[in-house]
Order: structure tokens, then C-alpha cells, then sequence
DNA sequence: TGCAGATACTTGCATATTGCAAGTTTCATA
DNA sequence: TATGAAACTTGCAATATGCAAGTATCTGCA
């Protein structure tokens, strides 16, 4: 099992710098991806299950445990019998979207082969995603 | 020992998607921490293995290895006999500059108790850290 | 009644990565 | 010849990741 204490926060801080501070909050591989997806208005464990990069399930619950935890999304139920949930941003996450903005630019820029993404994308503010 | 191939690079693109083709870069818990010491001046393996943080040694080397690859940063000899080595930023790495910013303000404004950051650093920019 | 299909996860297990502590290499200097 | 500094490397235990398959709770339809 994936440790319920882990990589994704649940560490005692590792020093008092912001930077640490944030990398012990989304410093892997995945939860980026998984807010990414959230940010582009998927909103179900399955929708956030078939992103191009094919996260496995395991992780994907591991991350969204996480990610809740440390309120950067909450778990809403969105009917009943049998009951479902849905992830939604909090203000601690869509507040992420300048940084994901950043990450995509220094992307655009060095990395070569990526997608093109749309100007509008640029123009988000985390006001726009909270929304509902 | 640290596969050579592995966590911050070296895979095959998972997507065509920046924010993941950058978290193949620096999707991990300890690349970004490596770059915000260079940023922050220090240039040499026993400056950057002294940070709080304390990264582990191997770790450290693995990072640097990774980083000189994907040409983030430069590996340049500052002495001979013995020959010593230090590490520099490419345009590639001090143009992540903006991402620890975004990073830095995120954490400031949703993480308590992290360490007040100097105006100043958020006036900075990549092109401050080309010089040399 | 009963069986297929959705949806949202969980479990087991092999492999890969991390972290710790100690060791190695190459000189310079005393 | 001995000590020290700087930059790594090595061995190994502890964790985390990734894959494939399984479980739980209903709805809808035969």
C-alpha cells in the first residue's frame, strides 16, 4: 500500500523555506498532473483517471487523499445511492494556477515537442476557477 | 546506486503536456531545491550538500548529473590539481526562475510558519542570474 | 430474481527510488 | 609521512511507484 504518510506532505517540514515547504506539498511526479486536469475542469475519479499520461489508480487515490487533506481540494458528494463524490479546488488550489502558467511557459520555451496551448490558458486567473 | 536514467528525466515524454514534460525535469522532491541554492549564489557540491535541508549526498550527485544532461545547468572546472568542479546555470535554468517565484508567493500566502522572503527576490529576473 | 455495466476505489506484489552512513580519490600543506 | 579538504561513490535498508486484478454499491433491464 501506498503509505498514507507520504511523499505528497505528511513529512515534518524539512526547513522553514517556502520553496521545501511547497515541494513537500507537490513535489513528485503525479500531483501536478492531477491539478492540471482539476484546473481544465475534470471533476470525477474516472474523468482524472484518463489523462494521456495514464496515472495508476492506486496513485491517483493516494494523491487525491492527499491533496485533501492539505486542502488543496475537497470531496464532494454529488449523488446518492450509491453515493459518489467529486474533487473540487479550493481557494489553496486554484491558487496553484500561476504556477502551473509558469511551468507550462518554461515548457513552451525550452522543452521542445510539446502541445501548443492556447493563449486564453494565459489569461486564467485562480478567481476564474472558483467559481461554484 | 541511483538508476542513471531515472526520476528527474531520462523517460520517455509521458505526453506531449508541458506541465508533465516539465515535472520530468523537476517533478521530484529535492531538483527544485538544488536550483533555488544556485539561484541563490551557490555554485560548488559542499555549498549545495549544506543547505537546511539536508540532501543526501548520493542524492545530490544523481540531481546534478540529471540537471547537467538536460542542460539546466553546467558542470565547469574552477581549479586543477586536483581538479574541482562547479556548477552554473544554463538560460535553461535561470529561466525557472519565474516558477520559484510562483512557487515562493504560493507558499507564502497558503503555507504558515515558512520563512519571510525579501521583496527584492521577486524583483529578480532570469536575466540577473546570466551575468557570467 | 438475477445478471451485466458504471463508478470509485483497494489489494498484492515486483520493481524503482530514497535516505543514511561510511568509504574512496586526489591533491595541498605541514 | 600524516592530516585535511573537496567531491563524490558505494552498500543496503526503507519507501514509493506501477501494474494488473479484485471489491463494493448500486442502476437498469431481461
Amino acid at each position: 500500500m501506498v503509505d498514507d504518510d507520504a511523499k505528497a506532505g505528511g513529512r515534518l517540514p524539512r526547513s522553514g523555506c517556502p520553496v521545501a515547504n511547497a515541494l513537500d506539498t507537490f513535489g513528485d511526479r503525479w500531483t501536478l498532473i492531477v491539478i492540471r486536469d482539476l484546473v481544465m475542469g475534470k471533476r470525477r475519479y474516472g474523468e482524472l483517471q484518463k489523462s494521456p499520461e495514464n496515472i495508476p489508480s492506486n496513485i491517483l487515490a493516494d494523491r487525491l487523499r492527499q491533496l485533501e487533506r492539505l486542502e488543496v481540494i475537497r470531496r464532494v458528494p454529488y449523488q446518492e445511492r450509491p453515493r459518489r463524490y467529486e474533487y473540487l479546488l479550493t481557494e489553496k488550489g486554484a491558487d496553484l494556477l500561476p504556477i502551473l502558467q509558469a511551468v507550462t511557459r518554461w515548457s513552451g520555451r525550452h522543452i521542445p515537442g510539446g502541445w501548443q496551448v492556447p493563449e486564453r490558458f494565459f489569461a486564467l486567473t485562480p478567481d476564474d476557477l472558483k467559481r461554484e
